[in-house]
DNA sequence: GATTTATGGTAAT
DNA sequence: TTACCCTAAATCT
C-alpha cells in the first residue's frame, strides 16, 4: 500500500493525535520491546515523513527518533479510542488515553538518533511532497542516463516517494513509454513528469487513494465518486476497497484490459523488478525488451 | 487451510 | 539480475 502519499498522510494523522503528548510505547509482538521501553512515556514532538520513510520525533535536544519503513506489506492502524487488546503481530504500539497507532509488518522499525535521521534523509532524493523540492539533480541525472525512465522513476535518490502504482500512472499521463531511455525524455518531458508526480502524490495525500483518472475518462456511473475522500477506517482493509481502487487507474493493474483513453489493450512487463503497465498507443516509444529480444532470437 | 501476492528495499552475485 | 526480508490480505482449493 504505502507510497509517499500514504506515509505523509500517516505523519499528519499521527502528529495530530500524538504530537505534544506523553505517549505510551510498547511492542506487543516483542521484537521492538527494548527500544519501546526507552521511549515509553516520552513526549512526542511530531511525526514527519520523507519519501516513504516515517519518523516519530521526541521532544528534547538529541532525543531519539523512531524510524519506520513499511515496505511492501507494512501498515499503520490508527484509532481514536483507547487501544484495544492487541490482535496479531504488532511491532510497535503508541498510545495516549484516547488514541493509538499500531505499526504492523514494517521492514524497518528502529530507534535512531537525530544525526542518523539526517543521514538517512540525505541519502534520499528530494521528497516530491515537500513544499518545493529541487528538481535540478534528478533532471540532470535523468538527462544523462541510458536507463529506462520507468526504472529511473523508482529510484528514491531521484524521486523520493514515487512507488510502483504512481510510476505507471505518471508515465501514462505524460505519454511516455516506460522503456524510453532517460536521455530521450527531454527537459520539457522531465518537467512534466516532475510536476505530474507532485500533483498526483498531493492528490493521494489529500484523498487517501491512488485515483489518477480524470473525471472525463471515467464511465458516467463512476464519475460521482471520483475524488471523494476515503474515510480512514476504510483505508486499512476490505476487498471492496481494493476492487474500487483497481478501477481508479489508467493502466496500473489493468493488464489485458482496454485503455481508458483509446481502447488499446494495456500491456505489462517486469521492469526494475516490478510490474509496469502501459498503453502502447497512448505511450509511444521504444518497444519493450521482450519484444525486441523475440525479434533477435527467433527471427 | 494453504498458497500467492503486495503501492519496497537491500545485499549478494 | 536474483534472493531474501516481514506480515497481512487476497486468492486458491
Amino acid at each position: 500500500m504505502p507510497e509517499g502519499h500514504t506515509i505523509h498522510r500517516l505523519a499528519a494523522a499521527l502528529t495530530a493525535r500524538l504530537g505534544g503528548h506523553e505517549v505510551r510505547a510498547s511492542s506487543p509482538q516483542g521484537r521492538f520491546a527494548e527500544e519501546a521501553a526507552v521511549i515509553d512515556g516520552a513526549r512526542v514532538r511530531r511525526v514527519s515523513a520523507h519519501g516513504k520513510h516515517l519518523f516519530v520525533e521526541y521532544a528534547g535536544r538529541g532525543a531519539p527518533v523512531v524510524h519506520v519503513h513499511l515496505g511492501l506489506g507494512g501498515r499503520v492502524v490508527v484509532g481514536d479510542t483507547a487501544a484495544p487488546a492487541p490482535r496479531g503481530a504488532i511491532r510497535l504500539r503508541l498510545e495516549t488515553a484516547d488514541a493509538f497507532a499500531d505499526v504492523r509488518a514494517p521492514t524497518v522499525c528502529e530507534l535512531i538518533d537525530p544525526a542518523r535521521q539526517r543521514a538517512l534523509i540525505a541519502r534520499l532524493g528530494p521528497d516530491l511532497l515537500a513544499r518545493s523540492p529541487d528538481p535540478a539533480t534528478a533532471r540532470r541525472r535523468v538527462s544523462r542516463s541510458r536507463v529506462a525512465i520507468g526504472a529511473l522513476l523508482l529510484d528514491q535518490k531521484l524521486f523520493a516517494g514515487v512507488g510502483n502504482a504512481y510510476r505507471s500512472e505518471l508515465l501514462f499521463r505524460c505519454g511516455f513509454s516506460p522503456w524510453m531511455p532517460g536521455s530521450e525524455v527531454g527537459a520539457d518531458g522531465f518537467d512534466r513528469l516532475w510536476e505530474e508526480a507532485r500533483r498526483l502524490l498531493a492528490d493521494g495525500r489529500r484523498t487517501g487513494r491512488v485515483a489518477t483518472v480524470d473525471r472525463a475518462d471515467l464511465p458516467r456511473g463512476q464519475r460521482r465518486s471520483a475524488g471523494r475522500h476515503l474515510p480512514p477506517e476504510d483505508e486499512a482493509s476490505g476487498s471492496a476497497v481494493a476492487r474500487a481502487r483497481a478501477r481508479e487507474t489508467y493502466v496500473y493493474k489493468r493488464a489485458d484490459l482496454p485503455c481508458r483513453r483509446c481502447g488499446s489493450v494495456v500491456r505489462t512487463a517486469l521492469q526494475a523488478g516490478r510490474d509496469v503497465y502501459w498503453c502502447p498507443t497512448c505511450q509511444p516509444g521504444p518497444a519493450d525488451p521482450s519484444s525486441a529480444r523475440t525479434d533477435g532470437a527467433v527471427g
